[in-house]
DNA sequence: TAATTTTGAGTTATCGGTAACACCCATTTT
DNA sequence: AAAATGGGTGTTACCGATAACTCAAAATTA
């Protein structure tokens, strides 16, 4: 490898001119500057960021965790991240959880022993709270990202999962379902927590009662269990709707409905949060609320970005972004 | 910051002793080893890698670089890469070309300043061949993923392209289609000139003729340029099939098919490369060779892995992964 | 012309670890 | 009893860069 060393004997300086080339600092004159240059460009120097870290305490490399990578708010979510981080200088160390909070835990600590100047954290759940202090205890900037975590004080960027959960709910009651069932996350999330207040504010609203067995608490990332639907289904009064709280949960609804020989919507309508991305293009089908994925990882960068270079260390700043219904093949009035 | 010097004096000990237990390297005491770490617990001490790097001149990162981070395949291949990689105990740097060669690049540079310890590299098309001498000319290993560069040995995971293709094709031939239109990827990148090749050959086998009017190279990652759609739909004779060469153009091709008053596949049946991931189950409709994403990933990363820890400099090797035909809505008999 | 300032460098210490070697003391061997 | 062995630990140098300081020569000023 070549190092700054190897350039400066070459050109016939020392090291620290040569650095002093690199970073633009101090005074060189025009004719070493130019000779070191050269140096540089013949030997293809590249700079080790590794040592420049050591002594700067910086490394230039921000973090981005995610809990599912296979979900495409997230992927769209990170190109957002991504782009705001390229700008600015920086590489993006990138991890994703599964959901997982021990896979997050061990993120946490790659995290932590790479030096990184920042992270931008999509938690798991509430539990997160243990990790984020980790960052916290050792004064590592942070923006989180999607979901609130309570005892946490920081920048965060979400969306509003009660307005945009009323709003799918309230589309389903419009259509004269009234027995509407919620396949949700799990209750140590906040957008579960609030995607379930807005469900039970939209049947509030309208005069309806909740009916908490038309609810089941699941996980966001996969739908393996399906007995909950089939709880759901065998019910005395079977829903005539689902709302799915995301994505993914929706596609496993629709495939387990399927299975069971039931067609959306004939049989049942569905909704759920967040699109699918590019690829939901094909047969743009679900009714849902679409949540701005780029956005959420664009804004939470650039806060990042801002705590970390900016000197003053303003209040805290949550961002709620909205989101928008997209009212498709999926929901249909009740016969 | 805590150091291994901080640990030392609270221990009593020097800081090459704490370095020792850290690395459970040369001979200590039960009893020293104890009280040091008791010492690093206390003080939640974790190494600073960058540090650690700088001396052992290897970074326990590895790089993935992809070419688009919101296309299915590709994120599909990053869970297999990362699983890999985390068994094994490396981190992921994460980057994302969007097929485009001075993003690349300009990561490529990044890669080569971290110091990483070796890149799983999908590469954006044959120009990519002086990203990867880079590479070659500093001696960091990677591993070509899914598109194979002229004048580049190395290993190298790829699908059937080829295969894959003349199977779509010929599943159109078998249900009576004859003018069967190819929307491609870049003539530069290693797959789409099979899948062309694939599509000759399936003609070929079955008595018929190419006519290249009906094929058009465009971009694998987006479908803009709609104009190359209207040349073929224009025809004297407009092909009742075609065939696109990735999922996103699929993507594309549908959307732009449905603008027009045209149905997949009444009006005309359409396959193409590449499944969508979880989200594509809402409603499986394409006709598809479906490539194992997850182990072009998986498989690519124990192959870096082994080049970096290996000792022997075995061959290069080359994995060709089957693609499986998956038939769908999106094909039907020609009427 | 002498004094002062400016310019263009070089020197040294340091970031947080680890390799290689040195060293001491308690055993064991001769 | 002297020599050899080896377990347990400390010292020093170094990885590749930069900050802070120093300093000589040139340019400017008095």
């Amino acid at each position: 490898m070549i190092t700054i060393y190897d350039i400066a004997e070459k050109a016939g300086v020392s090291a620290m001119t040569v650095s002093r080339v690199i970073n633009n600092t101090g005074r060189i004159s025009e004719a070493t500057r130019k000779r070191v240059r050269k140096v540089m460009e013949d030997l293809h120097y590249i700079p080790n960021s590794m040592a420049r870290s050591l002594v700067l305490q910086k490394t230039k490399i921000l973090s981005l965790l995610i809990t599912d990578i296979t979900n495409p708010f997230y992927t769209t979510l990170a190109r957002g991240a991504e782009d705001a981080a390229k700008r600015a200088g920086y590489r993006l160390l990138f991890a994703n959880s599964d959901e997982d909070y021990a896979k997050e835990k061990d993120y946490v600590d790659m995290i932590l022993s790479t030096r990184v100047d920042g992270v931008l954290f999509a938690p798991t759940g509430d539990h997160s709270v243990e990790n984020l202090e980790q960052l916290q205890k050792r004064n590592i900037p942070f923006v989180v990202l999607d979901r609130e975590i309570p005892g946490i004080e920081a920048d965060v960027v979400l969306g509003d999962s009660k307005e945009g959960a009323r709003k799918l709910v309230e589309h389903l009651i419009g259509l004269g379902h009234r027995r509407i069932a919620m396949i949700n996350g799990s209750q140590d999330v906040s957008t579960a927590r609030l995607r379930y207040t807005g469900y039970c504010e939209a049947h509030l609203l309208n005069g309806l009662s909740v009916d908490d067995s038309q609810v089941a608490h699941l996980n966001y990332r996969d739908f393996h269990d399906e007995s909950a639907l089939d709880a759901l289904l065998n019910l005395e009064d079977p829903p005539t709707a689902i709302f799915a709280a995301n994505n993914m949960l929706a596609v496993g609804v629709i495939q387990s409905l399927r299975l069971r020989g039931l067609q959306v919507p004939d049989d049942l309508s569905v909704v759920c949060f967040d699109d699918f991305g590019p690829s939901g293009a094909i047969s743009p089908f679900l009714t849902l609320a679409s949540q701005p994925a780029y956005q959420f990882g664009l804004l939470g960068m650039q806060m990042l970005i801002e705590r970390i270079e900016g000197e003053a260390v303003h209040e805290n700043r949550k961002i709620i972004l909205p989101s928008e219904m997209i009212i498709r093949a999926s929901t249909q009035a009740l016969k």
